[in-house]
DNA sequence: ACAAATTTAGACAGGCTTGTCCAATTCGTC
DNA sequence: GACGAATTGGACAAGCCTGTCTAAATTTGT
């Protein structure tokens, strides 16, 4: 054990460490180059490992594809539950909230590097794996929207909101924060924290604007008084 | 000129109608498969052609991609403003019109074969020309924008709508219109028709739920507090 | 109908990639 | 320190793809 050596260098890593760094450096070439560009040895070297060891871990380039979108999915869903459960139920300001819920759900799920890179992969590849994507599907957007319906439901249920149907609210509600960043994913870009919160608080204001809920004029006024 | 031929044969085409030909089947292949898993032979036999013809009307396979993606920009484009020119300036029906043009710049547009291609190609190799997608994102999404913010902007001025700031208006009302078929789109698969009319529905219905023309002086208050 | 231009099929070299094999080395653990 | 497991680097065959070249067939324009 000698800790002396250069915080660049990690010398012996075991076996699991090599396990995932090449789950790693895979996701980023099979998003950088597509399934069909990505190259074993590129993928080797990038994560500071033989080629032989690439196929020892995973056996074949499809294999190893599969661990990587099962990979990435997984870390995704945990993050975008973890992001809903810090939902705001029982807001002291609702527009602050919504738009600091907002930029943590695109900071931690959407813009970070596994959602930037499933994202590829789907649109990418979705074609030609429908089974694992369906997978993703369920697991991933479907139970999603659900979460996010049903605390929006508690929220119009609070009196907070006036919500036709929660589905159809949750799904407004993330494309209206992400209304002003689409071009950037599209590109593959990141978005600055800047660009999020002005998306997010454009988009926020303009939804509660058509769901904030309505009773008397004066109850509006109030609720806007708030902000 | 033997025109009693079948019609599902075409045994003559003329040299421009190759042309065509090959970069139609080269959008549908670099598409499908990426444009490293895409084969010149593949394009070649679902053009209808030799593989030596695509190498005479394209040079290689780098300037045949750069060939298609021109093509699909162009003709994107093209049907994006003439699409946008049905805009309801002067609506009967407010919601029943908004709801037909998202349906029409959802089926003449992002839906149809080009639009899909365009978007996939732009998703998947992005990354790989930025000087080529730039142009894009300048004559496409950036003209599309102010074209429709113009719009709305025309609506709110004779007193149909209370919009802060147009060009948010615009990005928002796609984004709403478009909320419920992103998964789809994300699959590059082809949402039905119904689909398309509920999406518009909903998205319409809460796009004007928010800019809809408010009276009081508390909404006025808050329509220009977002600018 | 004739001449020029285009298209075709096929062969071909060169390069790259996948996946396997193996001998030498290094690592984790006792 | 020693043993077994994992890792490495390199060689290797097989396959695929691009891009070129050719000679023959076909189409187009006149």
């Amino acid at each position: 054990m000698k800790p002396g050596v250069s915080p660049d260098i990690f010398p012996p890593r075991s076996h699991e460490a090599k396990r995932v760094s090449v789950v790693d450096a895979a996701a980023s070439v099979f998003c950088r180059e597509g399934y069909a560009g990505a190259n074993i040895d590129l993928i080797a070297a990038e994560a500071g490992v033989s080629r032989q060891t690439v196929y020892n871990h995973h056996g074949d380039k499809e294999k190893l594809f599969v661990a990587v979108v099962r990979d990435l999915t997984e870390r995704c869903n945990a993050g975008i539950f973890a992001t809903i459960a810090s939902f705001p139920d029982q807001p002291t300001n609702l527009e602050a909230d919504l738009i600091a819920f907002a930029v943590r759900m695109n900071r931690n799920c959407i813009c970070n590097r596994d959602g930037r890179f499933l994202r590829k992969l789907i649109q990418a590849e979705g074609g030609r794996y429908p089974e694992l994507f369906a997978e993703w599907r369920e697991q991933g957007p479907g139970r999603t929207w659900s979460a996010l319906a049903a605390r929006f439901a508690r929220l119009a249920f609070a009196g907070h909101l006036s919500i036709g149907d929660p589905d159809v609210a949750a799904r407004q509600f993330l494309a209206l924060v992400n209304a002003e960043l689409q071009i950037t994913f599209m590109l593959g870009g990141v978005p600055t924290e800047e660009e999020v919160l002005r998306s997010a608080t454009n988009g926020v204001r303009t939804f509660l604007s058509a769901f904030a809920r309505r009773k008397s004029p004066a109850a509006k006024q109030a609720a806007l008084a708030h902000a």
